[in-house]
RNA sequence: GCCGAUGUGGCUCAAUUGGCAGAGCAGCUGAUUUGUAAUCAGCAGGUUAUCGGUUCGAGUCCGAUCAUCGGCUCCA
């Protein structure tokens, strides 16, 4: 018998034998990080395979399906172990993620992370005792009753919601049996390398009225050098956590005084955000937006019209009242948009009209969500709307779209993935109750996706509730993925605040509304770029552009000289005037990821010349300072993104 | 908000089973006048997040509050 494999190679067998023994075999050949297999492209197990006549391919952990099913035969190795520790917690799902995999249980007892210890060593305890994994079927009924019987209710639960015909599949290795379609490793011998790594509460099935149940994560690993890899990528990603590098750097800080949330900018810090912030005016300006000041508060009034109110007034600031009139902080700017819309009458000569502002907004986060400048419960959205009639959405949304991504091509953004959010019609709470809006929205910002060519996925759920959104998002450096632009169609806010322009035929319209955000919030994306690049800033954006580092006070007149040129040519520049060596000067300057270093002695002041030391290139030697300006001028104005030293070089 | 952990000078971290709160860096003072990643010496800096409790004695044990961190939920 002949059985090809999906590498074009094929292996004889004599006599008739199973897929299951013929997988065995050659996974054994593969060696100890063989998983799961794949039958004609498709991921299944093994052992639920009768036909002989078909290409076998056996999975590794190079494989993504064969990497989750050697994830998720740890969860289950784990839950065992926890099983055989504290035998009345009950089991819910146990799948595996991105980085290794995960258990919802529901303890009796209050569990810590002090209790992993005993079940890494209960779980290498099963890994040895090699225990095969054997899948088996029932009848939904039956599964129904041996889940009852092993008073798991969770995993009852699950199967009650499977159709009346399901078959059941669970897997059962040594004295436990799990609930599971698999597919699986062999035995658990194969589970090499893993650590369990965190501990949280989850809700079940992910609701906040159900019962919280602790989820226990760990991560896994044919090979103990891929562990340890992990982990130190985990560690470098600490390292580049925005607030860190935002305390280190005095970019931004917190004070409890000032209050959980309320971040603020440091000198430096707010060099960057400013820069940030004429960036995109001036991209904007060039597209034809008109900036607008806003106040920060506005009248619940304001915010019952929007519709805002219902939705959202419990993540707002409470409301404040004087003079018997309510107030609130404001969350988010499109009514005060709206307002100025309807400041006049518009002819639909004048559309689009395009409202932009880099507007304060104020949210009552849940405190548990609060992260650095990630988020706060003060952020600064680069926020615009624009009003425009139904024929320009399609042009309308297309530059939005070419905006986005001239900004990240100027900033090297790269990894960034493209959602198209619609709407959950089963929520009817959530999304305004107008389907022929929604269908209509929803086509024309699919279509119009689509005639731009741009790949994106479709979320169900994800929409705001006034309308569809086109979203792009970012992981950052530790933490859940975001989002960092956006883009919304909205048939629904005009209509609410009666907004109107005059058509051609002298009849009134409705405008259509786009929402749209390119940096999103200056905060965000300022945490974002800041992880991005570890604090190593393009020099358009370094809060110092260029340190003066006198080798002695004797060339202090000479570097004075250098400085006041540097500074009016325009250059954020500063001198390090303290009688310190000159190495100990450089150090400082590179800890401050400062680009350019000016070391100045007796032979740049008899030359006239300087000694340029980059953090690209390390010591450049000698140099004349008027190209040495005009070298950097440039260098702002095409804001290059240039290659760093690479990290062996670049100490502590 | 919920589950779990953590909280010691500006920063990074020490302090056996409860037994005198310490170091390095930064800061200040003085000396050094320096050539591409840390010159030397001295000084100062603390109600151990806050409040309460147990104890002869609490940074350490217990409770509450506040904040931070990891998740869950949420993100107009």
């Amino acid at each position: 018998m002949k059985i090809t494999l999906k590498d074009g190679s094929s292996k004889e067998y004599a006599g008739a034998m199973s897929v299951l023994d013929i997988a065995k075999d050659i996974s054994e050949g593969l060696a100890r990080n063989a998983c799961a297999g794949e039958v004609d492209g498709k991921r299944v197990d093994l052992r639920t395979i009768v036909d002989h006549d078909c290409t076998l391919n056996i999975l590794t952990f190079a494989d993504k399906g064969g990497a989750d099913t050697f994830r998720h035969t740890t969860s289950h190795i784990m839950a065992q172990a926890i099983k055989r520790l504290y035998p009345s917690a009950k089991l819910s799902i146990g799948p595996s993620v991105e980085d290794g995999f995960y258990y919802d249980i529901d303890f009796d007892e209050s569990i810590n992370e002090e209790a992993f210890e005993a079940i890494e060593a209960e779980m290498k305890k099963i890994v040895k005792e090699d225990l095969p994994l054997e899948y088996f079927t029932k009848p939904r009924d039956e599964a129904i009753r041996f889940m009852q019987e092993l008073d798991e209710p969770y995993k009852v639960e699950l199967i009650q919601d499977l159709p009346e015909d399901a078959v059941i599949s669970f897997y059962k290795q040594g004295d436990f049996t799990d609930l599971c379609a698999g597919p699986h490793l062999m035995s658990t011998k194969y589970v090499k390398a893993f650590k369990l790594t965190k501990l949280a509460g989850a809700y079940w099935r992910g609701d906040v009225n159900n019962k919280m149940l602790t989820r226990i994560y760990g991560t896994s690993f044919p090979k103990a050098a891929e562990l340890e890899e992990y982990l130190a990528k985990l560690e470098e990603a600490r390292q580049r956590d925005h607030r860190k590098i935002g305390k280190d750097m005095q970019l931004f800080m917190t004070d409890d005084l000032v209050g959980r949330g309320l971040p603020m900018f440091l000198p430096k810090g707010y060099t960057i955000w400013m820069e940030l912030e004429n960036y995109i005016k001036e991209k904007e300006r060039n597209l034809g937006y008109q900036h607008v000041m806003t106040p920060c508060v506005g009248t619940v009034a304001l915010y019952q019209t929007s519709g805002h109110w219902d939705h959202y007034k419990e993540n707002m600031f409470p409301a404040m009242e004087v003079e018997g009139e309510n107030f609130v902080l404001r969350p988010m700017n499109c009514p005060h948009h709206m307002m100025i819309y309807a400041n006049k009458l518009h002819s639909y000569r004048d559309l689009p009209i395009r409202i932009g502002e880099i507007a304060h907004d104020f949210r009552y986060e849940p405190s548990g969500s609060l992260k650095g400048i990630e988020r706060g419960r003060h952020f600064c959205q680069n926020d615009a709307h624009l009003f425009v009639t139904p024929e320009q959405i399609k042009d309308e949304v297309s530059r939005v779209v070419d905006l986005i991504f001239d900004v990240y091509k100027d900033f090297g953004i790269t990894d960034y993935r493209c959602v198209l959010s619609l709407r959950d019609p089963a929520d009817t709470k959530k999304y305004h109750p107008d389907d022929e809006m929604w269908n209509t929205a929803e086509d024309a910002l699919r279509q119009v996706l689509n005639d731009i060519g741009i790949e994106f996925t479709e979320e169900i759920g994800e929409a705001a509730f006034y309308g569809p959104k086109l979203d792009v998002n970012v992981k950052p450096a530790v933490g859940m993925e975001y989002t960092l632009s956006t883009c919304q169609l909205d048939f629904c806010l005009p209509a609410k605040f009666d907004l109107k322009y005059i058509d051609s035929d002298g009849s009134e319209k409705t405008p259509v509304v786009l929402h749209r955000a390119i940096l999103g919030s200056l905060d965000r994306f300022m945490a974002y770029i800041i992880e991005e690049t570890k604090g190593k800033f393009p020099v358009w954006l370094a809060p110092v552009q260029v340190k003066v580092l006198p080798i002695s006070d004797k060339y202090f007149d000479y570097s004075k000289s250098v400085l006041a040129k540097l500074k009016a040519a325009g250059l954020r520049a500063e001198m390090d005037t303290r009688t310190e060596k000159i190495g100990y000067k450089i150090r400082e300057a590179r800890l401050e990821k400062v680009p350019y270093m000016l070391v100045l002695g007796q032979k740049e002041e008899e030359s006239g010349k300087i000694a340029v030391r980059s953090r690209f290139l390390g010591d450049e030697g000698a140099r004349d300072l008027d190209e040495f300006i005009q070298q950097v001028l440039d260098e702002i104005a095409s804001k290059v993104i240039r290659d760093e030293l690479n990290e062996e070089t670049d100490r502590e």
